[in-house]
This record gives C-alpha cells, sequence and structure tokens, in this order.
DNA sequence: ACCTGAACACCGTTCAAGT
DNA sequence: ACCTGAACACCGTTCAAGT
C-alpha cells in the first residue's frame, strides 16, 4: 500500500465539512497518546470525532493513513533551530527530534512505515544541511546524515519502548536480565533514570560529532 | 502485558504433544517472511500447523507472545564470532546483526517491544564484552554499547522498511522527495541499491569504532 | 461534496467440553 | 496435559443511499 504523501488529497472546495485532514490526525494524536497504537480504531477516532467511522474514508484511505498523518505530526513539533554553529545546530535538532519520540512513545514504533511526510522531509534536510556547513560532502555527508539520523531513530525507539511498560513489567525484565547476564545490567545496558539516558544520549552525539 | 520472557513456561511433561513453543516459532517465522506482520493471524498461524485457533493459548498467552518468540529467533541466526580483535569482533557481529534484521524486514519493525529473549540478550553481552577488551569500561563502555546498538536498530529498520515497500512505491517515493527537496535525493538520502547500503553502514561503523 | 447505515469478512481471546 | 468447538466482542473496509 503506498503511503499518504505519495497520492493527492482529495478536492475540498465546500465550506465547513465536519472532518478535515487536519483535524482527524489531531484527534488521532490524542488518541494515541492516551490508548496506544491498539487503542487507535478507526471506530474510536470517529466516536473522538463525533461522527461515523465510515465518514472517515472519505479523507483517509486506510488505517495506515492515519498513522503516517500522526507521526508526521509528531515531528512538526521538533524545532528547527535558527542557524548557529554547524554543530550545534545539528545537535539542538537531534535532541529535539529524540525528545519528541520520547514525548509520544508509540510514534517511535511507527518509523517503520517510509517517513515521507513534509515535517520529516524538512527536519532531515535541515540536519543534512548543518553537516555540509561543517564541510562534509558527497559519500561523507551521506554516511554522517544517516548515521545521526539511526542513532536517534535507535535510541529513541528503545527507549521509548522501555519507557512505555509499566514499573512491574521494568524491575520483572531487570531481575530477569540479571538473572541471565549479570554483566550487562551491572554497566546500565537497561535503560535508566531519564537524567542518566539523556547523558549517555549526548556522550553518544559527542563520539558522533567529534 | 509483560513479556514472554518474564513468564514460567508452562508445564510439559507429557509425550508427543502436536505443538510446542518451538514449532509455533518456527511456522511463525516462515508466515512472517511470507506474509509480514499483518499476515500473521492466529488463526492461519494455526492452520499452518494444523491445528485449531485456540490451541495456541495454550503455549502462549497472546498473539504479542508469538511475535516476541519469532524477534528472538530471528536473531538466533545471528552469528556469534570467535573472539579475535575486538574491533573485528564487533563489526561482524554487528554486520551480522543487521544483515539479520534485513533477512526478515518484519523483525525490525518489531524492535518496539523489550528485547529480553535469550538469543537478543547473549550478542548484546557478546557486543558489550568485545569492547571492554577495546579498554572501555563504565560510563565510556555503556556510551559506545548502545551507540552501537542504537546505529544498526535504526540503520536496520529505515533500510528494511525501504526494501519492504514495492518497487512502484519507491519510484513514486523517490519522485515524491525530488519534487519537495532536491539537495536530500541528490545525496542518496533515500536508500539505493544494496551494495551501496552496506559500504554506508560500514562507513558509519568507521566512525563509531576510530 | 460529504456523511450515514447496513453489511461483509475477518479478527484475538475465553471457556466449557472432550480425550 | 493438550486440543476442539462454539461463542463474544470486537475489528477495517465497502458501498449504496441520503443530503
Amino acid at each position: 500500500m503506498t503511503s499518504v504523501w505519495l497520492r493527492p488529497e482529495p478536492d475540498r472546495r465546500r465550506r465547513q465539512p465536519q472532518l478535515s485532514r487536519e483535524s482527524i490526525t489531531v484527534a488521532a494524536v490524542g488518541l494515541l497518546d492516551a490508548e496506544g497504537v491498539d487503542g487507535l480504531t478507526m471506530r474510536r477516532l470517529a466516536a473522538a470525532l463525533g461522527v461515523t467511522s465510515t465518514a472517515l474514508y472519505w479523507h483517509v484511505e486506510t488505517r495506515d493513513d492515519v498513522l503516517d498523518l500522526a507521526v508526521d505530526h509528531v515531528f512538526g513539533a521538533v524545532p528547527i533551530p535558527e542557524k548557529t554553529e554547524w554543530r550545534a545546530d545539528a545537535r539542538t535538532l537531534v535532541r529535539g527530534w529524540r525528545r519528541a519520540m520520547l514525548d509520544h512513545p508509540w510514534a517511535a514504533a511507527l518509523i517503520g512505515r517510509p517517513m515521507l511526510g513534509p515535517n520529516v522531509l524538512a527536519r532531515t534536510e535541515f540536519l543534512q544541511e548543518a553537516l555540509s556547513r561543517g564541510g562534509l560532502k558527497d559519500r561523507e555527508l551521506t554516511v554522517a546524515t544517516r548515521l545521526l539520523a539511526n542513532y536517534v531513530i535507535g535510541a529513541a525507539l528503545t527507549e521509548a519502548t522501555w519507557r512505555a511498560s509499566s514499573a512491574a513489567d521494568r524491575e520483572a525484565a531487570r531481575r530477569h536480565v540479571t538473572a541471565a547476564c549479570p554483566t550487562l545490567v551491572a554497566s546500565r545496558h537497561l535503560a535508566g533514570p531519564e537524567r542518566d539516558d539523556d547523558e549517555i544520549f549526548e556522550r553518544g552525539l559527542d563520539v558522533i560529532l567529534r
């Protein structure tokens, strides 16, 4: 199934329809924040919008479309910084990127769909531009951009997953891993308190941006 | 819902049951390879095993359990290399890790569940051990391990997603991005031919392991 | 153009019952 | 201990019909 971004938006020249892609997207993000991915149902989403579930299909082709829209919406909240020094710019962007995904833990798991939304693309482009200001080009530029992007994605995904599970589960997981391989737990391989994770993430950036 | 790995396996002291966690896992991986995540249905899985769908619930608590088992099974295929020089060891492991996820593109998207399976843990532990042989310890060791692990996860996720989509969709995506932000496409931000991606991934490793 | 209502073909999961 | 069968409460999506 092709992604939303590759298909033209339906004509909309009438006035005051009850629904719009925008309103659907916002409602979807709300539901996802509250209930998680499995909680987002076309019927529940419709109910939240005061409409029949089937009405959504005039604005959107599938449930996956809704998820694509929601993910891109979250990326829209990542601030694109004023340009200063290139390292600082790249750092700020990537930091905001990670923050956004931690604020909406369901989003990280959905990156397993092509990220072609306008907000995602704009952020990626900014990142690449910052790195090119740092003197990188051609192959080096590609490598660096992907390295950074993949690092945030991976970090956000694992951290978001960890935090999305209940405290009880986290405790159980810790005991499980302690029993299975003690060296891992001793070195804090499992995510710990937030401040700690933030620190570790930043040190990773240091290595990359050295 | 707590993950499979945190709950005891049901007693099994009778002889010759038709089903086992092992057989279920293998069948699940087969189905996932053939049909993707949405194609894995408890009913279809049961049919593939010549059994009623409800029979699965004696061996497994939920469909998510099946997914956890399948992911860990895939990790079992990642070779743990003989120990030689630490950099080479880390590289070999991570390379195999990426390969495994590219061979089973559905797996990458499922990492949004705590990775606590025995096979995953063993690989992570090997990676950390290799890095510690390289002289890293404490905070530095944690940072490096997570950096590497998150890089593979991110890279595998984006690449697997890209390859899982049809050739037509990829072409459409390329045109879409070309129109939206030409600089990105010129620099091969979108994944290209396989050899190219392999190369780019390895250069990223160079940076990290420098 | 935009939304409703009824309907189709599925789901995951529970539970009593069989062997 | 392990599996079947019937049943429940949902799903996503289609499509004719309304306005």
